[in-house]
DNA sequence: ATAATTGCAAATGCTTTGCTTGTGA
DNA sequence: TCACAAGCAAAGCATTTGCAATTAT
């Protein structure tokens, strides 16, 4: 059993053949799917699970925190498994690859910026969109 | 003559009476309007314009550098007069009130990463989203 | 004069939802 | 058993677009 599968279960999502396939294909992933591409990689397996149960399973899992939802820029939002330890993404503006990245003194330079103006960090947003330097 | 007005002469971009009144309800706005809302505070001077020259315009300002546009988490595009300097948001929560803020340190430490995974910087989106703390 | 712009309504693209039938615990 | 989930098609929402009429230079 996957992932995915072991956190419904802890939290007490009920488990269908659907969502277990969308656990399954999410857990495999190594990329950040729009849900036009989950619903493809899920009917590979089972043609008969529609595209609006793929859209309330990936909300009903982001809900539960199980998938991690991401609006970049350009469209549709994307889907990855929850990670246990906090990212940022570096979007390849030409091909459209992600790379996760950790930094530890941005994520503290972001509590102590909200903190000056007065606030609690509950949630931010970091992405960097570049493109590959050539090596010579 | 205002600012967003004088740019759109620099920059040969046309200028018609809805784009003048679209260039003076954005250059007194001291906050970041939605389209909705930007339609809203130009009906109240010429009830004519619609929406669509409204989304045309903020479109083709956008695109000419002279306004720029936000995806905040949670719904519609919202705009700005492009700032002479940079600048990242911090989003209340609560309230939705947006606060703007510099931090050359992040900005440095942002372009780092990207070199250090062989990428140019070419764009970023920095949003801090944060709940306002009670003083006892 | 004439290429660009507007207003309107229809179309779009992603996402959600009402309803009826099917199903997991 | 029976509250919940799935499938389908229709609806929703922000945004875009085709077209005929209008306007800026």
């Amino acid at each position: 059993m996957n992932k995915i599968e072991e956190k419904c279960k802890t939290k007490g999502v009920r488990l269908t053949d659907q969502r277990r396939l969308i656990a399954k294909v999410m857990s495999e992933a190594t990329d950040h799917p729009d849900v036009d591409e989950l619903h493809k990689r899920v009917s590979k397996i089972d043609k008969k699970v529609s595209i609006a149960t793929v859209y309330r399973t990936v909300k009903l899992f982001e809900e539960s925190g199980i998938l991690e939802k991401h609006d970049f820029k350009g469209g549709k939002a994307r889907y990855e498994q929850s990670p246990d330890t906090h990212h940022d993404h570096l979007i390849d503006v030409n091909s459209g690859e992600i790379i996760e990245f950790v930094d530890d003194e941005i994520e503290n330079l972001q509590n102590k910026i909200a903190e000056k103006y007065g606030y609690k960090l509950v949630d931010h947003r970091l992405e960097l969109y570049g493109s590959k330097i050539k090596k010579n």
